[in-house]
DNA sequence: AGGTACATACCAACCAGTCGGTATGCTGGC
DNA sequence: GCCAGCATACCGACTGGTTGGTATGTACCT
Protein backbone atom coordinates (compact mmCIF):
# COMPACT_ATOMS: atom_id res chain seq x y z
CA UNK A 1 0.00 0.00 0.00
CA UNK A 2 2.71 2.55 0.76
CA UNK A 3 4.71 1.70 -2.09
CA UNK A 4 1.68 2.44 -4.61
CA UNK A 5 0.90 5.49 -2.78
CA UNK A 6 4.64 6.75 -3.11
CA UNK A 7 5.48 5.44 -6.71
CA UNK A 8 1.90 5.24 -8.33
CA UNK A 9 0.19 1.69 -9.62
CA UNK A 10 1.94 1.83 -13.32
CA UNK A 11 5.50 2.93 -11.89
CA UNK A 12 5.54 -0.23 -9.48
CA UNK A 13 6.74 -3.52 -10.57
CA UNK A 14 5.76 -6.60 -9.36
CA UNK A 15 9.27 -7.29 -7.96
CA UNK A 16 9.04 -4.16 -5.74
CA UNK A 17 5.94 -5.42 -4.14
CA UNK A 18 7.60 -9.03 -3.77
CA UNK A 19 10.63 -7.42 -2.60
CA UNK A 20 8.74 -5.12 -0.06
CA UNK A 21 6.31 -7.81 1.28
CA UNK A 22 9.18 -10.15 1.62
CA UNK A 23 7.97 -12.96 -0.78
CA UNK A 24 8.75 -14.28 -3.97
CA UNK A 25 7.15 -14.12 -7.31
CA UNK A 26 5.48 -17.68 -7.73
CA UNK A 27 3.86 -16.76 -4.10
CA UNK A 28 2.95 -13.45 -5.52
CA UNK A 29 1.27 -15.03 -8.71
CA UNK A 30 -0.31 -18.09 -6.77
CA UNK A 31 -2.01 -15.61 -4.96
CA UNK A 32 -3.18 -12.93 -7.70
CA UNK A 33 -3.85 -13.44 -11.15
CA UNK A 34 -2.64 -10.85 -12.32
CA UNK A 35 -1.07 -6.99 -11.29
CA UNK A 36 -4.47 -5.60 -12.01
CA UNK A 37 -5.93 -8.01 -9.15
CA UNK A 38 -3.31 -6.79 -6.73
CA UNK A 39 -4.42 -3.53 -7.72
CA UNK A 40 -8.30 -4.17 -7.45
CA UNK A 41 -7.45 -6.26 -4.14
CA UNK A 42 -5.41 -3.38 -3.16
CA UNK A 43 -8.09 -0.70 -3.46
CA UNK A 44 -10.46 -3.15 -1.39
CA UNK A 45 -7.57 -3.69 1.14
CA UNK A 46 -7.32 0.02 1.48
CA UNK A 47 -10.75 1.26 1.21
CA UNK A 48 -11.38 -1.56 4.47
CA UNK A 49 -8.36 -0.42 6.62
CA UNK A 50 -9.81 2.92 6.04
CA UNK A 51 -13.05 2.69 7.17
CA UNK A 52 -11.54 0.19 10.25
CA UNK A 53 -9.54 4.10 11.02
CA UNK A 54 -12.57 6.18 11.05
CA UNK A 55 -14.74 3.59 13.10
CA UNK A 56 -11.85 4.27 15.28
CA UNK A 57 -11.49 7.90 15.60
CA UNK A 58 -15.17 7.88 16.97
CA UNK A 59 -16.65 10.81 15.01
CA UNK A 60 -20.03 10.08 14.96
CA UNK A 61 -20.07 10.10 18.65
CA UNK A 62 -22.13 13.20 19.29
CA UNK A 63 -25.72 13.52 20.14
CA UNK A 64 -25.86 16.42 17.31
CA UNK A 65 -25.58 15.06 13.92
CA UNK A 66 -24.02 18.38 12.74
CA UNK A 67 -21.09 17.93 15.23
CA UNK A 68 -20.87 14.34 13.67
CA UNK A 69 -20.67 16.01 10.26
CA UNK A 70 -17.90 18.63 11.57
CA UNK A 71 -16.10 15.67 13.47
CA UNK A 72 -15.69 13.87 10.50
CA UNK A 73 -13.87 17.34 9.02
CA UNK A 74 -11.95 17.70 11.79
CA UNK A 75 -10.45 13.98 12.08
CA UNK A 76 -9.74 14.60 8.46
CA UNK A 77 -7.67 17.45 8.85
CA UNK A 78 -6.06 15.70 12.06
CA UNK A 79 -5.26 12.95 10.00
CA UNK A 80 -2.52 15.02 7.24
CA UNK A 81 0.54 14.24 9.57
CA UNK A 82 3.84 12.61 8.57
CA UNK A 83 5.10 11.73 4.78
CA UNK A 84 2.55 12.35 2.26
CA UNK A 85 2.25 8.65 1.19
CA UNK A 86 1.05 7.81 4.32
CA UNK A 87 -1.78 10.05 4.36
CA UNK A 88 -3.05 10.21 1.39
CA UNK A 89 -5.79 8.27 -0.32
CA UNK A 90 -4.20 5.32 -2.92
CA UNK A 91 -8.41 5.12 -4.39
CA UNK A 92 -7.97 8.87 -5.98
CA UNK A 93 -4.09 8.01 -6.87
CA UNK A 94 -5.05 5.11 -8.35
CA UNK A 95 -8.00 6.07 -10.18
CA UNK A 96 -6.14 8.99 -11.90
CA UNK A 97 -3.92 6.52 -13.52
CA UNK A 98 -6.41 3.57 -14.39
CA UNK A 99 -9.43 5.28 -15.39
CA UNK A 100 -8.93 5.08 -19.55
CA UNK A 101 -6.97 1.40 -19.02
CA UNK A 102 -7.72 -0.83 -15.82
CA UNK A 103 -11.69 -0.30 -15.63
CA UNK A 104 -11.40 -3.28 -12.87
CA UNK A 105 -9.15 -0.77 -11.00
CA UNK A 106 -11.52 1.54 -11.77
CA UNK A 107 -15.20 0.45 -10.17
CA UNK A 108 -13.25 -0.77 -7.58
CA UNK A 109 -11.71 2.84 -6.36
CA UNK A 110 -15.17 3.91 -7.16
CA UNK A 111 -16.94 1.75 -4.94
CA UNK A 112 -14.09 2.50 -1.77
CA UNK A 113 -15.00 6.07 -2.29
CA UNK A 114 -18.73 5.81 -2.43
CA UNK A 115 -18.53 3.54 0.63
CA UNK A 116 -16.53 6.09 2.60
CA UNK A 117 -18.70 9.04 1.91
CA UNK A 118 -21.94 7.06 2.20
CA UNK A 119 -22.20 7.38 6.34
CA UNK A 120 -21.09 11.53 5.88
CA UNK A 121 -24.40 11.46 3.68
CA UNK A 122 -26.26 9.47 6.13
CA UNK A 123 -25.33 12.23 8.94
CA UNK A 124 -25.51 15.30 6.83
CA UNK A 125 -29.61 14.28 5.49
CA UNK A 126 -29.55 14.03 9.31
CA UNK A 127 -28.78 17.27 9.76
CA UNK A 128 -30.87 18.74 7.41
CA UNK A 129 -33.95 17.28 8.32
CA UNK A 130 -33.40 17.97 11.60
CA UNK A 131 -33.33 22.07 10.56
CA UNK A 132 -35.44 21.96 7.37
CA UNK A 133 -32.82 22.40 5.34
CA UNK A 134 -33.62 21.98 1.61
CA UNK A 135 -31.70 23.44 -1.87
CA UNK A 136 -29.41 20.95 -2.30
CA UNK A 137 -29.00 17.06 -1.66
CA UNK A 138 -26.96 15.62 1.05
CA UNK A 139 -25.13 13.23 -1.00
CA UNK A 140 -23.77 16.12 -3.19
CA UNK A 141 -22.31 17.42 -0.22
CA UNK A 142 -20.71 14.65 0.94
CA UNK A 143 -19.31 13.81 -2.95
CA UNK A 144 -18.34 17.81 -2.68
CA UNK A 145 -16.23 16.90 0.62
CA UNK A 146 -14.81 14.01 -0.75
CA UNK A 147 -13.85 16.21 -4.13
CA UNK A 148 -12.10 18.97 -1.38
CA UNK A 149 -10.52 16.01 0.35
CA UNK A 150 -8.95 14.31 -2.97
CA UNK A 151 -7.88 17.99 -4.40
CA UNK A 152 -6.08 18.51 -0.97
CA UNK A 153 -3.97 15.69 -1.36
CA UNK A 154 -3.27 17.05 -5.22
CA UNK A 155 -1.64 19.90 -3.35
CA UNK A 156 -0.46 18.43 -0.65
CA UNK A 157 1.48 16.31 -3.49
CA UNK A 158 2.16 19.55 -5.01
CA UNK A 159 3.54 21.51 -2.63
CA UNK A 160 5.39 18.94 -0.97
CA UNK A 161 3.34 18.98 2.68
CA UNK A 162 0.05 19.28 4.08
CA UNK A 163 -0.01 22.87 5.33
CA UNK A 164 -1.89 23.95 1.82
CA UNK A 165 -4.20 21.28 2.14
CA UNK A 166 -5.32 21.58 5.99
CA UNK A 167 -6.22 25.11 4.56
CA UNK A 168 -8.38 24.02 2.16
CA UNK A 169 -10.34 21.47 4.41
CA UNK A 170 -10.75 24.42 6.73
CA UNK A 171 -12.56 26.40 4.31
CA UNK A 172 -14.64 22.83 3.85
CA UNK A 173 -15.32 23.15 7.39
CA UNK A 174 -16.80 26.88 7.46
CA UNK A 175 -18.37 25.99 4.04
CA UNK A 176 -20.31 23.11 5.87
CA UNK A 177 -20.95 24.61 9.31
CA UNK A 178 -22.33 28.06 6.72
CA UNK A 179 -24.86 25.12 4.75
CA UNK A 180 -26.29 23.36 7.96
CA UNK A 181 -26.62 26.45 10.02
CA UNK A 182 -27.49 29.29 7.83
CA UNK A 183 -31.22 30.51 7.44
CA UNK A 184 -33.43 29.44 4.68
CA UNK A 185 -32.30 32.18 2.37
CA UNK A 186 -28.80 30.73 1.56
CA UNK A 187 -30.44 28.39 -0.86
CA UNK A 188 -29.81 28.54 -3.77
CA UNK A 189 -30.72 25.67 -7.19
CA UNK A 190 -29.97 22.25 -6.36
CA UNK A 191 -26.65 20.96 -7.04
CA UNK B 1 -0.65 16.34 -23.43
CA UNK B 2 -3.94 13.67 -24.56
CA UNK B 3 -1.77 10.54 -24.17
CA UNK B 4 -0.12 11.45 -20.93
CA UNK B 5 -3.91 12.58 -19.77
CA UNK B 6 -5.28 9.35 -20.61
CA UNK B 7 -2.40 7.50 -19.51
CA UNK B 8 -0.27 8.81 -17.17
CA UNK B 9 3.27 9.96 -17.21
CA UNK B 10 4.55 6.01 -16.10
CA UNK B 11 2.23 4.14 -18.59
CA UNK B 12 2.87 6.39 -21.64
CA UNK B 13 5.89 5.55 -23.20
CA UNK B 14 8.38 7.41 -25.27
CA UNK B 15 7.36 5.01 -28.37
CA UNK B 16 3.70 6.03 -27.79
CA UNK B 17 4.57 9.45 -27.93
CA UNK B 18 6.81 9.40 -30.75
CA UNK B 19 3.97 7.38 -32.59
CA UNK B 20 0.69 9.79 -31.93
CA UNK B 21 3.25 12.53 -32.90
CA UNK B 22 4.11 11.27 -36.02
CA UNK B 23 7.93 11.25 -35.13
CA UNK B 24 10.73 8.96 -35.02
CA UNK B 25 12.63 7.95 -31.91
CA UNK B 26 15.67 9.95 -32.55
CA UNK B 27 13.87 12.83 -33.25
CA UNK B 28 12.46 12.63 -29.54
CA UNK B 29 15.95 12.33 -28.21
CA UNK B 30 17.21 15.14 -30.14
CA UNK B 31 14.65 17.44 -28.23
CA UNK B 32 14.58 15.72 -25.15
CA UNK B 33 17.06 15.02 -23.10
CA UNK B 34 15.19 12.46 -21.20
CA UNK B 35 11.65 11.39 -20.58
CA UNK B 36 11.66 13.32 -17.89
CA UNK B 37 12.66 16.34 -19.50
CA UNK B 38 9.51 15.63 -21.38
CA UNK B 39 7.20 15.48 -18.72
CA UNK B 40 8.60 19.02 -17.60
CA UNK B 41 7.73 20.33 -20.82
CA UNK B 42 4.36 18.88 -21.28
CA UNK B 43 3.75 20.28 -17.52
CA UNK B 44 5.09 23.84 -18.77
CA UNK B 45 3.11 23.40 -21.94
CA UNK B 46 -0.25 22.70 -20.44
CA UNK B 47 0.21 25.45 -18.19
CA UNK B 48 0.63 27.90 -21.17
CA UNK B 49 -2.23 26.31 -23.04
CA UNK B 50 -4.16 26.75 -19.84
CA UNK B 51 -3.80 30.31 -19.31
CA UNK B 52 -4.64 31.18 -23.13
CA UNK B 53 -7.81 28.99 -22.85
CA UNK B 54 -9.02 31.07 -20.04
CA UNK B 55 -7.67 34.47 -21.39
CA UNK B 56 -9.78 33.98 -24.32
CA UNK B 57 -12.77 32.99 -21.77
CA UNK B 58 -13.05 36.65 -20.86
CA UNK B 59 -13.86 35.46 -17.20
CA UNK B 60 -12.12 38.88 -16.18
CA UNK B 61 -14.34 41.07 -18.53
CA UNK B 62 -16.75 42.31 -15.03
CA UNK B 63 -16.98 45.56 -13.37
CA UNK B 64 -17.35 44.18 -10.11
CA UNK B 65 -14.65 41.63 -8.57
CA UNK B 66 -17.24 38.77 -7.00
CA UNK B 67 -18.75 38.79 -10.69
CA UNK B 68 -15.32 37.78 -12.13
CA UNK B 69 -14.88 35.46 -9.33
CA UNK B 70 -18.24 33.56 -10.10
CA UNK B 71 -17.29 34.14 -13.74
CA UNK B 72 -13.52 31.95 -13.30
CA UNK B 73 -16.18 29.24 -11.60
CA UNK B 74 -19.29 29.51 -13.71
CA UNK B 75 -16.08 29.31 -16.96
CA UNK B 76 -14.63 25.96 -15.38
CA UNK B 77 -18.27 24.13 -14.75
CA UNK B 78 -18.46 25.19 -18.87
CA UNK B 79 -15.12 22.90 -19.23
CA UNK B 80 -16.32 20.06 -18.24
CA UNK B 81 -17.52 18.49 -21.73
CA UNK B 82 -16.51 15.76 -23.71
CA UNK B 83 -14.43 12.43 -23.34
CA UNK B 84 -12.70 13.39 -19.81
CA UNK B 85 -8.86 12.73 -20.97
CA UNK B 86 -10.05 16.14 -22.65
CA UNK B 87 -11.50 18.54 -19.22
CA UNK B 88 -9.08 17.20 -17.02
CA UNK B 89 -5.84 18.89 -15.61
CA UNK B 90 -2.17 17.35 -16.80
CA UNK B 91 -0.98 19.24 -13.70
CA UNK B 92 -2.64 17.36 -10.99
CA UNK B 93 -2.41 14.04 -12.64
CA UNK B 94 1.40 14.06 -12.92
CA UNK B 95 2.42 15.69 -9.79
CA UNK B 96 0.33 12.59 -8.12
CA UNK B 97 2.53 10.37 -9.95
CA UNK B 98 5.53 11.92 -9.59
CA UNK B 99 5.92 13.60 -6.81
CA UNK B 100 8.13 11.45 -5.10
CA UNK B 101 10.07 10.20 -7.59
CA UNK B 102 10.87 12.86 -10.40
CA UNK B 103 11.12 16.04 -8.16
CA UNK B 104 11.60 18.14 -11.40
CA UNK B 105 7.90 17.41 -12.86
CA UNK B 106 6.59 17.65 -9.53
CA UNK B 107 8.35 21.39 -9.46
CA UNK B 108 6.63 22.11 -13.02
CA UNK B 109 3.49 21.41 -11.81
CA UNK B 110 3.55 23.01 -8.57
CA UNK B 111 4.53 26.00 -10.67
CA UNK B 112 1.72 25.51 -13.06
CA UNK B 113 -0.79 25.27 -10.37
CA UNK B 114 0.59 28.76 -8.44
CA UNK B 115 0.67 30.16 -11.78
CA UNK B 116 -3.07 29.74 -13.08
CA UNK B 117 -4.23 30.39 -9.18
CA UNK B 118 -2.65 33.75 -9.07
CA UNK B 119 -5.09 35.68 -11.17
CA UNK B 120 -8.10 34.35 -9.17
CA UNK B 121 -6.39 35.07 -5.74
CA UNK B 122 -5.83 38.62 -7.03
CA UNK B 123 -9.26 39.04 -7.87
CA UNK B 124 -10.74 37.50 -4.98
CA UNK B 125 -8.47 40.23 -2.83
CA UNK B 126 -10.00 42.89 -4.57
CA UNK B 127 -13.72 41.79 -3.50
CA UNK B 128 -12.14 41.20 -0.32
CA UNK B 129 -11.20 44.69 0.31
CA UNK B 130 -13.86 46.04 -1.54
CA UNK B 131 -16.61 44.79 0.73
CA UNK B 132 -14.03 44.97 3.85
CA UNK B 133 -13.82 41.28 4.17
CA UNK B 134 -11.55 39.34 6.89
CA UNK B 135 -10.83 36.42 8.46
CA UNK B 136 -9.23 34.08 5.78
CA UNK B 137 -6.62 35.22 3.47
CA UNK B 138 -7.41 35.41 -0.64
CA UNK B 139 -4.79 32.75 -1.47
CA UNK B 140 -6.10 30.19 0.82
CA UNK B 141 -9.31 30.41 -0.97
CA UNK B 142 -8.34 30.63 -4.47
CA UNK B 143 -6.07 27.41 -3.45
CA UNK B 144 -9.24 25.92 -2.20
CA UNK B 145 -10.71 26.39 -5.05
CA UNK B 146 -7.82 24.90 -7.16
CA UNK B 147 -8.34 21.83 -4.89
CA UNK B 148 -12.48 21.86 -5.46
CA UNK B 149 -11.08 21.57 -9.29
CA UNK B 150 -8.55 18.74 -8.70
CA UNK B 151 -10.67 16.93 -6.83
CA UNK B 152 -13.31 17.27 -9.06
CA UNK B 153 -11.49 15.53 -11.59
CA UNK B 154 -10.78 12.69 -9.44
CA UNK B 155 -14.48 12.12 -9.17
CA UNK B 156 -15.07 12.58 -12.63
CA UNK B 157 -12.56 9.60 -13.74
CA UNK B 158 -14.01 7.36 -10.97
CA UNK B 159 -17.56 8.05 -11.95
CA UNK B 160 -16.97 7.71 -15.70
CA UNK B 161 -18.13 11.09 -16.20
CA UNK B 162 -18.12 15.10 -15.24
CA UNK B 163 -21.56 14.99 -13.16
CA UNK B 164 -20.35 14.57 -9.89
CA UNK B 165 -17.96 16.96 -10.39
CA UNK B 166 -19.83 19.77 -11.83
CA UNK B 167 -21.99 19.18 -8.55
CA UNK B 168 -18.86 19.82 -6.28
CA UNK B 169 -17.64 23.15 -8.30
CA UNK B 170 -21.36 24.28 -7.57
CA UNK B 171 -20.87 23.79 -4.11
CA UNK B 172 -18.03 25.92 -4.83
CA UNK B 173 -19.55 28.21 -6.02
CA UNK B 174 -22.19 29.12 -3.69
CA UNK B 175 -19.53 28.76 -1.03
CA UNK B 176 -17.46 31.45 -2.74
CA UNK B 177 -21.15 33.81 -3.42
CA UNK B 178 -21.46 33.15 0.71
CA UNK B 179 -18.15 33.91 1.80
CA UNK B 180 -17.86 36.83 -0.61
CA UNK B 181 -21.15 38.36 -0.12
CA UNK B 182 -21.96 37.39 3.44
CA UNK B 183 -22.16 39.53 6.35
CA UNK B 184 -18.94 40.14 8.65
CA UNK B 185 -20.17 37.76 11.39
CA UNK B 186 -19.12 34.76 9.12
CA UNK B 187 -15.85 35.01 9.59
CA UNK B 188 -13.46 32.32 11.93
CA UNK B 189 -10.33 32.05 12.70
CA UNK B 190 -8.07 32.62 9.48
CA UNK B 191 -7.20 29.43 7.51
C1' DA C 1 32.53 23.49 -43.90
C1' DG C 2 29.86 22.84 -40.24
C1' DG C 3 25.89 22.86 -37.42
C1' DT C 4 20.95 21.60 -36.95
C1' DA C 5 17.35 18.35 -37.60
C1' DC C 6 16.21 14.38 -38.15
C1' DA C 7 16.15 8.75 -39.41
C1' DT C 8 17.61 3.93 -38.61
C1' DA C 9 19.41 0.36 -36.19
C1' DC C 10 20.48 -1.16 -32.13
C1' DC C 11 21.31 -2.31 -26.93
C1' DA C 12 21.20 -3.62 -22.08
C1' DA C 13 18.03 -3.56 -18.54
C1' DC C 14 13.69 -4.50 -17.16
C1' DC C 15 8.90 -6.05 -17.33
C1' DA C 16 4.72 -9.15 -16.34
C1' DG C 17 3.84 -13.55 -16.44
C1' DT C 18 5.05 -18.87 -16.88
C1' DC C 19 6.57 -23.33 -15.66
C1' DG C 20 8.54 -27.39 -13.66
C1' DG C 21 9.40 -28.71 -9.36
C1' DT C 22 9.10 -29.11 -4.05
C1' DA C 23 7.39 -28.87 0.71
C1' DT C 24 3.52 -29.34 3.53
C1' DG C 25 -0.91 -30.62 5.14
C1' DC C 26 -5.34 -32.91 4.87
C1' DT C 27 -8.41 -37.04 4.11
C1' DG C 28 -9.91 -41.52 4.01
C1' DG C 29 -9.01 -46.52 3.75
C1' DC C 30 -7.00 -50.32 6.12
C1' DG D 1 -0.75 -45.94 13.19
C1' DC D 2 0.40 -45.58 8.54
C1' DC D 3 0.43 -44.70 3.92
C1' DA D 4 -1.58 -43.46 -0.66
C1' DG D 5 -3.74 -39.74 -3.07
C1' DC D 6 -4.40 -35.24 -3.71
C1' DA D 7 -4.65 -30.20 -3.07
C1' DT D 8 -2.61 -26.00 -1.57
C1' DA D 9 1.35 -23.01 -0.95
C1' DC D 10 5.38 -21.70 -2.55
C1' DC D 11 9.99 -21.36 -5.03
C1' DG D 12 13.09 -19.24 -8.50
C1' DA D 13 14.95 -19.75 -13.05
C1' DC D 14 13.30 -18.55 -17.38
C1' DT D 15 10.95 -16.11 -21.47
C1' DG D 16 9.24 -13.09 -24.95
C1' DG D 17 8.36 -8.73 -25.42
C1' DT D 18 9.11 -3.84 -24.03
C1' DT D 19 11.65 0.03 -22.14
C1' DG D 20 14.44 4.34 -22.10
C1' DG D 21 18.29 5.59 -24.20
C1' DT D 22 22.42 5.53 -27.71
C1' DA D 23 25.46 5.30 -31.85
C1' DT D 24 25.87 6.31 -36.33
C1' DG D 25 24.53 8.03 -40.62
C1' DT D 26 22.39 11.59 -43.65
C1' DA D 27 19.72 15.46 -45.72
C1' DC D 28 19.57 20.26 -45.65
C1' DC D 29 20.43 24.98 -44.64
C1' DT D 30 23.68 28.81 -44.04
Amino acid sequence: MTLLRTQGYAATTVDDICAAAGVTKGAFFHHFRSKEDLGVAAAVHFSTWLEALFARSGWRDHADPLDRVLAYVDFRIAIFRGAIPHFTCLLGMMVQETFATHPAIRAACQDGITIHAAPLCDEIAATMQARGITGFTAESLALHAMAVIQGAFVLAKADGGPDLAVDSLRHLRRYVELLLTAPQEHQGNAA
